[in-house]
Formats: C-alpha cells, structure tokens, sequence
DNA sequence: AGATTCATATAACGATCGTTATATGAATGT
DNA sequence: ACATTCATATAACGATCGTTATATGAATCT
C-alpha cells in the first residue's frame, strides 16, 4: 500500500516537469530571457497550472535556486569535514565540483547566468547569501592552511578568491560545451591545485 | 573654420548618447533585460531616432560591443609587443586591464554580461572573435615564456586559461562594487602574478 | 452515491515589447 | 528666397509578456 496518492504523485510529477525545464531555460537563455511560456511549453502544461505550483515567475526561479544550490553547498561543508590537509581538501573540493557539473552541466551554467547576469531583485538576497557563504567556506581553509603551515601567511580573502577563480572559471567555461566531463576531469583538478599551491614559474 | 557642421556636431552627440546610455543599461541589465525605451528615455531622445542611427537593437549592442572591445584589443596585444620578459607581460597585463575597468567599469561590466549571458544570436561571432582573440593573446605570452625557460614547460593553453581566471574574476568582483580602483590596485596585480608563478604554498 | 476539494485547462486581460508610417522643423545647397 | 535633405518627434502597429477569472474533470471524503 503506498503512502502517496494516485493525485499527490502526478502532482509531483508535474511540478518537478516545471522545475525540470525552468531549470534547462534558465540556465541556457537567463531569467529575462525566458519566458512562462517558453517554460510550461518544454513542460507540457498551461500557465495556471504553474501559477498554481507558483505564486510567480520569481518565486519558481527562487525556489528552484534554493533546490539545488542548498544541496550542492551542505555537500562541500561536509567534503570539507571529511578531509584533512590543504593539498587533498583542495582536490577534494575541485573533484566534487566538476562532478556535479558533469552530473548536470545546467546547474552551474543556472549558478552564471544568475551570478553575473542582472540582478533580480525578488532573490538577489537569496543568491548573495549562497555565494558568501561558499565563499566563506574556501576561506576557512585557507585559514587553517596558514595556520598549519601549509601557506604562505597572507591574505585568505584573497588566496579564496584566487582559488574560486581557478575553480569556478573552467566550470563555467566547459559547462557551455556539450560534454562537460571531457574537459573536467581529475587531471584537469590536480593540476589547477598544483599551480595554485607552487605556481607555473620553472623551478631552477 | 570648423570642418564639422553644427548639424553633424550634434548628430554625433546624439548618436554618442545612445551609445553610452546603451552601455550604461546593457552592462547593469544585459541585452535581454534592456528594453529600447530604457535606452532612447535615458538619452533623452525618442524611438525613431534611434532607428535612424541602428538598424535595431542587435545593431546598437553589436556596435557598441565592437566600438569598445576593439579598442582595449588592440591596446593589450601594442602593450605585450612593447613589453619583455614573462613576469613583466603578466604584471603589465594585468594593470593595464585594472585601469581600463577604473577608468569605465561599465566595459568589462558588458563583456562579462555578453559572456556569461544567454547568447544573442546576431552578435555571437563577434564576441566569439573577440574572445578568442585576446585568449591567443595570452595563450602567446605563455608559449614564449615556456621557449624562454621562464615557464614549467606545460600545456600553454591551461596555463592562459589560468592566468585569464586570476585576471578576469577580480575585475569582474570588483567591476560592480561602487569604487573598483580601490580594489584592482598595482599590489593586487603583483599578488595575482606571484601566486601565478610561484603559488600559494609555503617554500620550506 | 453524492458533495467537495484539488489539479489542471480555456481564454482572455492589460502592459510592455521591438518596430515603423508619417509628420515637422532645422540646416544645407542653389 | 526657395527647394531639398537630414535629424528628430508624434503616434500607433502587432506580438509577446506576466498574470488571472473562470471552467472542468478527476480524486477524495462522508
């Protein structure tokens, strides 16, 4: 005997379609550039029926972001806190990442297109909340890096940016190809941590 | 004697206005998000006009996109002819690409928009063009710098896509706080350039 | 079995979009 | 001085936008 209704299932169906496609339009033509129609097109449904799951076009978007952002993140935390060293948590969390990409390459093309695209005022709170706190989360590292001897004592704030670049810019840069883990791959991460650790200049 | 007449004066000033409040809207709210009224109420000017002057709106972005792309090119590829040396190209680089963004963040403002953003059918050779462009740049410097015995003879290209990460995500960072020549100053380009050649690990 | 709620669809609203037919007045050439 | 061209404005077009009043049929409850 299931839990679920005959009803609540196909809702959720229907509401993950919504997602579903919200997701692929968002991530390839931007927010502005997508319309409700353009979605509950790829969905197969009509407009009130999104209107029913939704209250609007910012409140799908929101909540969509929300869905798969707070996933991802509570998933680095805990890589973080599984792993020990700079050098193996640094791979770590290049590994995770590129997975996920490869895993679905829309995500972190939706993660762009909403991060330098205009801000939309109905969740740029949201979106500012998420990125510092993964932020935050690399500059812990760094933190304890220094502390462990493991770097140079500077900056955190910038040896987390520095890295972020290093991270998020081949990301964005493949995930716009057609099969993302060609290019991301665990050579591609070991070497981004080696030069980010010991630099491109030859050693003599 | 002037050469120009009163009316070509004000023609270009005209068409000058459409120009930079096109680039003030399209760098702050991308193509998608900028209607034609935005731009004519900000230039102070109506809707024939500025069909009088563009063709349509991909017109304007395209010529807005080439007025100020071409530009800094040309300036970057002049700057790495007049330079030597690997640590000097990157640092000269880097200061150069810091000023342009103080001296008008709205420019790398709408590059990153342009890039980042859902693709715009009428423009996309030409950022593609663009792009490629100043990545050979780079991807140039390096494969001299490897001939030079400066760099770990490693795969150029990753070390351009690199070196463009470090270079690019700061001014992009910094392009939408309000003051970003406090930010991209001469100390953060030569930190960038140190962590590029010789990483952040400690060196005992 | 009948009443009710829930999830979806039909069809339309007003607003805004990119675009343009037409008019007007100023600068230019003769 | 007058005709012409050039640069701008008035006003409107059809299309599409986000949104919603209303209807319908299926699942659930009593």
């Amino acid at each position: 005997m299931n839990k679920v209704s005959k009803r609540q299932t196909t809702t959720a169906e229907t509401k993950s379609k919504l997602f579903d496609s919200a997701l692929t339009l968002f991530s390839d033509k931007s927010y502005a550039a997508t319309s409700i129609r353009d979605i509950i097109q790829l969905a197969g449904v009509t407009q009130p029926t999104l209107y029913y799951h939704f209250s609007d076009k910012a409140d799908l978007f929101q909540k969509l972001v929300e869905h798969h952002y707070g996933q991802s993140q509570q998933q680095l935390i805990q890589l973080v806190q599984e792993t020990e060293g700079l050098r193996e948590r640094l791979l770590a969390l290049l590994i995770r990442s590129f997975e996920f990409c490869a895993a679905d390459p829309r995500i972190p093309k939706l993660m762009f297109q909403t991060y330098y695209g205009p801000s939309i005022p109905e969740v740029s709170d949201t979106i500012e909340t998420l990125t510092t706190s993964r932020f935050q989360l690399v500059v812990d590292v760094m933190k304890q890096g220094i502390k462990a001897g493991e770097l140079t004592d500077s900056n955190p704030e910038f040896l987390a940016l520095s890295f972020c670049c290093l991270m998020d810019q081949p990301i964005n840069l493949f995930s716009r190809k057609p099969d993302p883990s060609q290019y991301l791959t665990q050579e591609l991460a070991a070497a981004i941590v080696e030069l980010f650790l010991n630099g491109a200049a030859s050693s003599d």
